[in-house]
Parts: structure tokens; sequence; C-alpha cells
DNA sequence: ACCATATGTTTACAGTGTCAACATTAAAGT
DNA sequence: ACTTTAATGTTGACACTGTAAACATATGGT
């Protein structure tokens, strides 16, 4: 028998949104369709989320704490780049297996983190992490550890996304053609590529 | 005197749909909007557009043409890392200058290129380019060049999101913490990071 | 016990994508 | 030139959306 007050909503419209946006894809998200499905009426989770965007914060919110616990290095110990390709292919992988979350995340569903401070600190705290790592690496000025990290983070992202592209091309038959092609190539060597764009970025 | 006909509903269509979507972001362009800034009846798009990503696709693909105009290398002349930076400078304008569009492009507004053959080979288009001028830079295997054009580019587009994110977050003030100061600063050395960058993946 | 506050529900409104039925015109076939 | 047909418009409708307002109920501090 349920009470008239759930007790734990919010957590559970987050959970729910979470699931939901992983499997069709944040576009689809409704309001009232995370209400549906925690048995609430359709603007009840205007109690807990000023507006639809404060909801997809939450949730970007969730992806990044996953996302910071599948790549943080321990920055006590020492940093090698052996860890630093293993914290690449996780982000990457990450990024293929979280894909509809990945794009909330990254996108434009959140238009401005500082809008959400604690989403932009999740955000920052993952960041955070990779330039303690690259800091720890070799004993550069903080411009050049800035640098390198900026290199990579980037590099990774725009991967994550051609790999995607790559991925859905390839699943429905026709291949694409042109560098997407070479991309899917990447996608098979992706531990042999990282190591060659971190070695490159280490020592430059 | 408006005919009943139009004449040219279509490319006038696009274009006010190109408009709207860099002026206010894709996310609130829609099919009725459109129509009556073309003046015309809120389901008359759909004589010319089978779904609003149709529509989308149409808007992407004028994106992925005026980014081929400012992005193309003449590959039947010598290609220098010079160029390559230039080019490289110019990707990254465009993505901050057209942000909204670039989004529409990048992102998952429209699912999947290969449901629209002519947007698809507009987007081959511009990456194929940039892969011959890569071929045509140093005497490589197909599978280097494939290698070092996806660096590049995922290098590029992940560029471009971090870029935007500290501009949007410099404009109201309060800068970021953490590495997105750091990238702020990259904007400012631009023309040395990418030459850092490009000389890296060159020499690999 | 009382009352403010937090958390729910119902109802309502304006806006959306898109379909079906109908109107008008330009193009093609005779 | 006349008729048919296909292309291109319009009107009206449906189910859905985000979200505001008014109301209901439970909870916690006094």
């Amino acid at each position: 028998m349920k009470s008239y007050h759930h007790g734990n909503l919010k957590q559970e419209l987050i959970l729910c949104a979470c699931k939901l946006c992983e499997e069709n894809g944040y576009e689809t998200l409704s309001m009232r369709s995370i209400a549906k499905e925690s048995g609430v009426s359709q603007t009840a989770p205007y109690r807990h989320f000023e507006t639809k965007e404060s909801l997809y914060a939450s949730v970007a919110m969730e992806g990044f704490k996953k996302l910071s616990k599948v790549t943080s290095i321990d920055t006590s110990q020492k940093v090698t780049k052996k860890k630093l390709i293993e914290t690449s292919v996780n982000y990457i992988n990450f990024g293929l297996e979280n894909a509809n979350t990945y794009d909330l995340m990254f996108g434009t569903a959140v238009g401005d983190f500082s809008n959400y401070p604690e989403l932009l600190d999740c955000a920052n705290a993952t960041y955070e992490n990779m330039r303690l790592s690259f800091a720890k690496l070799a004993n550069d000025s903080e411009e050049i550890i800035a640098y390198k990290c900026i290199t990579l983070w980037s590099m990774l992202h725009g991967l994550v996304g051609i790999l995607r592209k790559v991925a859905i091309a390839g699943v429905d038959g026709e291949p694409l053609k042109g560098p997407m092609t070479s991309a899917s190539l990447i996608g098979d060597n992706l531990d042999l590529h990282l190591d060659k764009v971190l070695t490159g970025i280490i020592q430059n």
C-alpha cells in the first residue's frame, strides 16, 4: 500500500530518468514519462526539479560520477603511461557503452553548467584528476601540464564521437566510406592508437 | 501579391531554418515556427520534409558545405604544415562562430546520416579532404595517414567543445576552475597550440 | 494541538510533431 | 486546347509535451 508521500521520490526520479535516458536517449525523455514510470502524478517531479533541464543536470551528474569512477587515477602513487592508457581506454568505453548518457553530459541539453554548481563540480573533478595525473607523470610547468591534459581530453572526446558514428553505421551493414572506415580500424587497435597518441603528447 | 504556390518554398524553408537554428539553437526550432517565418501554413513544410529530422538533415548539410569551404585545402598543390594549421584554425573558428549549427551537425539531432545520403556525402567530403591533405604531406601508408587524420580531427572536434564551454562560462563573469581555465589559455594561443599538436601528429 | 512547510494531485493552457481530408495550381498527355 | 494527374498548398484534428495555478495531504517544529 502506497502512502500519499513517496518518501524518496527525488532519488527514484533520477534513477528512473537515468534508465530511460540510457535506454531511449535523452531527447525522448519527458517529465511525464518519468513521472508515470515512477508511479506518481505527472507534475509531481516539479516539486523536485524546477525545469526539465535541471532534471537533465541531475542525470548528467550521475554520469560524471560514474565516469570519474572508471577514469580516476590514484595520484598518490606513481603515475605511468600505462595507467594513462588504461584510463583512456576506460574513458572511451564509457562513452561507447553509455552513449546516450554521454550525449546528455557533453551535448547541449544542459546549457550552462554554472547554473548547476554540483554538476559543475562533478565535471571539473573528472578532468582535475586527469590533470593531476599529468602533473605526477613528469615535472612540467603548469602551462605544459594544462596543454598535455587538454590535448588528451580533446582527443578522447573526439574519438568517442567518431567511434560511435562508425559503430552505428556498422549496424545496418553498409560500411561508411572515407575516414570513417579508418576509424573502425582504430577501434580494433585502440590500445596501439592511444599509445602512439600519448607518446606524442608526453614527448612534446 | 502572393500566389497559392510559393515557387521556391523548400529553399526558403531551409534558409529560414538555418537562420533560426543559428540564432536560437536547434532545440527551439519547430516545424511550425519556420512555417510561420516563411509565411506559410503550419503543415506546408511537410510537403518538402517528411519529418523534422529530415529538415535538420538539410540544415546540417548546409553546415557541412560551409565548413568544407573554409577548411578545404587545394591538394593539387604542395601541402604544408602551415596550411594544415590554417585549416585547423578555420575549423575551430567555424565551430565557435556557428556554435548552434555545429551542435546540430555533430550532435544527436540527426540520428543516422546514412538515412540522408546527400548529408552523408557532404560530411564525408569534408573529412576526405583532410585525409588527402595528410596523404600529400608525407609519403605514409594508408594506415598511418588514417591515423594522423583521425587524430587531428578528433582533437579539433574536442577542442571546439572545450573552447565553447570556456567561452560560455566567460560571458557571465565567473571563470571556471581547473582545466577549464587552462583551456581559455589555449584559446589565446591557439596557433601555438595547434603547431605543437600537429608537429606531434606529423612526427609519429 | 497547531500551524507552516514540504510534498503530492488535478486541472488547465499554449505549444509541439504529424496525419487525414480537402483546395488549388502547374505539368503532362491526349 | 482540354483533360487528367501529380505537386503543392490549407484546415482541422489528435496525442503529446513543459509547466503554471489551485488545491489536498502529510510532516515536523512550536
